[in-house]
DNA sequence: GCCAACGTTGGC
DNA sequence: GCCAACGTTGGC
């Protein structure tokens, strides 16, 4: 099952995008704005050296598009005591923050992004949380068979 | 504790 | 732009 190793996390590609994070500052990136009780739970659950699946929402075609790297384990995400930020949290503490971010860094792009549609018609994929109806989480545990199948998908 | 209303996600 | 599915809020 989730070996706690290997996650997916879910970006749209206009707001940051892959090449966005391969650009960043040493190619590293915070992900702030997790406002979801379950994404955030699996952040706190991430280890440094943790891999993960770039996959781009709200785009043409929606994919799986590359790899990063966890580098930073969980730390209260400071969008959330910004009054002007968008995911501003007025409930929100200081002495107790409600949400976290980590720090992922580049790994690689995929020469092909892996299509949503195409992952849908891969029999191997049917359990894969990204896959099931009305799935919307945007950090989720991927089993370690997934990880291996579409890595090897990413080959060819 | 229920549930209607509302806001968001994200594929299409 | 539409809308189904989902999560959260708040009145009762």
């Amino acid at each position: 099952m989730f070996s706690k190793n290997y996650w997916l996390m879910k970006s749209e590609p206009s707001t940051f995008s892959i090449d966005d994070l391969a650009r960043s500052p040493g190619q590293t990136t915070y992900w702030d704005g997790v406002r979801n009780y379950q994404a955030r739970n699996f952040m706190r659950d991430m280890a440094v050296g943790d891999q993960v699946l770039f996959y781009h929402s709200n785009a043409e075609p929606p994919a799986i598009v590359g790899i990063a790297k966890v580098v930073r384990t969980a730390y209260p995400d400071s969008t959330q005591f910004d009054k002007k930020d968008k995911h501003y949290d007025p409930a929100s503490k200081l002495s107790e923050p409600r949400w976290n971010m980590v720090d992922i860094k580049y790994v690689r792009t995929f020469p092909k992004p892996l299509t949503l549609d195409e992952l849908r018609r891969d029999p191997a994929l049917k359990e894969m949380i990204l896959l099931k109806k009305g799935s919307r989480l945007s950090v989720q545990p991927v089993t370690s068979s997934e990880w291996k199948h579409i890595l090897h998908l990413a080959e060819d």
